[in-house]
DNA sequence: CCCCATATTCTAATTCTGTAGAATGCAAAT
DNA sequence: ATTTGCATTCTACAGAATTAGAATATGGGG
């Protein structure tokens, strides 16, 4: 009778996710440190956070000098990917089309965004294999 | 010490907003109705959502026939942007050129959704006034 | 050896989310 | 008038999310 725990990481685990990416395997006090630039958050906070983070396998730990050198287990990209996707799916009827025609609407894309998208359209077209296969949506990373 | 409570529609409220979006103002019969067909849920559970969606400020209630006939507050529009904004944020440091790109790398835009975006694009260059505004982001719907 | 800094574990409070039963109200049908 | 069928309100609960204090461990310095 209440939610099932959801796949991906939340607002707060997503906080650490990031802090890991960017400084690579860290101990907990690096991880604080780098929180507490930008919010205040207790050590115990973050700490128990990371066992509940291990718990659902976002994290993995390693034995470190002090205590553990705590990691993320899957990459900035696979992990913003299926946040996007989730997103794509819960209010775009799982159309990326939909999605980035809301973008532009919205006018989020600055000049160099709308650049580059077009350089990576572009490019998509020239790289991928006869691209029609209806079915085909490799996760590619 | 807790969660201080989202800005943005959770999942299963975004369920019945699509419905709303959909039928327009319905009475709690037809949302039910229109959930349950594609899962199983109370009709005492969707009025509680309503309740709480309603304090939240996601819907609002007029007299109807039977009880009441509830209605978004915020278009289809306002509330995937705002969604899609935070997910901006959280995920692609607010960059939308990023995220658009991740879709791409994930090959998750079908052939017809990359002819659409560049028609989009297309379209914004020459409508938008001079778009340089280096910090115009405007949240235009 | 004792103290300090840091890390971890244990425990717990609080709020939110999602769920629905029980009770109640009310209008239409019989 | 009595039943029937919805709609609404009230109450309740389990589990997730977020937070942190207290206790404990442990390695290094002095």
């Amino acid at each position: 009778m209440a939610r099932p725990a959801s796949e991906h990481p939340t607002d707060a685990e997503l906080e650490i996710l990031k802090v890991l990416w960017a400084s690579g395997p860290s101990e907990l006090g690096l991880i604080v440190e780098a929180l507490n630039r930008s919010r205040s958050v207790a050590t115990t906070t973050v700490a128990t956070m990371l066992k509940v983070m291990e718990r659902k396998g976002w994290v993995e730990r390693a034995e470190g000098p002090k205590g553990y050198r705590w990691a993320s287990r899957s990459s900035r990209e696979e992990t913003t990917s299926g946040l996007l996707r989730r997103l794509m799916d819960r209010a775009f009827d799982g159309s990326a089309g939909r999605l980035v025609a809301r973008l532009i609407e919205d006018r989020a894309l600055s000049d160099r965004d709308r650049e580059e998208i077009r350089r990576l359209l572009d490019a998509g077209d020239r790289s991928g294999a006869k691209p029609k296969a209806p079915g085909a949506r490799g996760k590619r990373t």
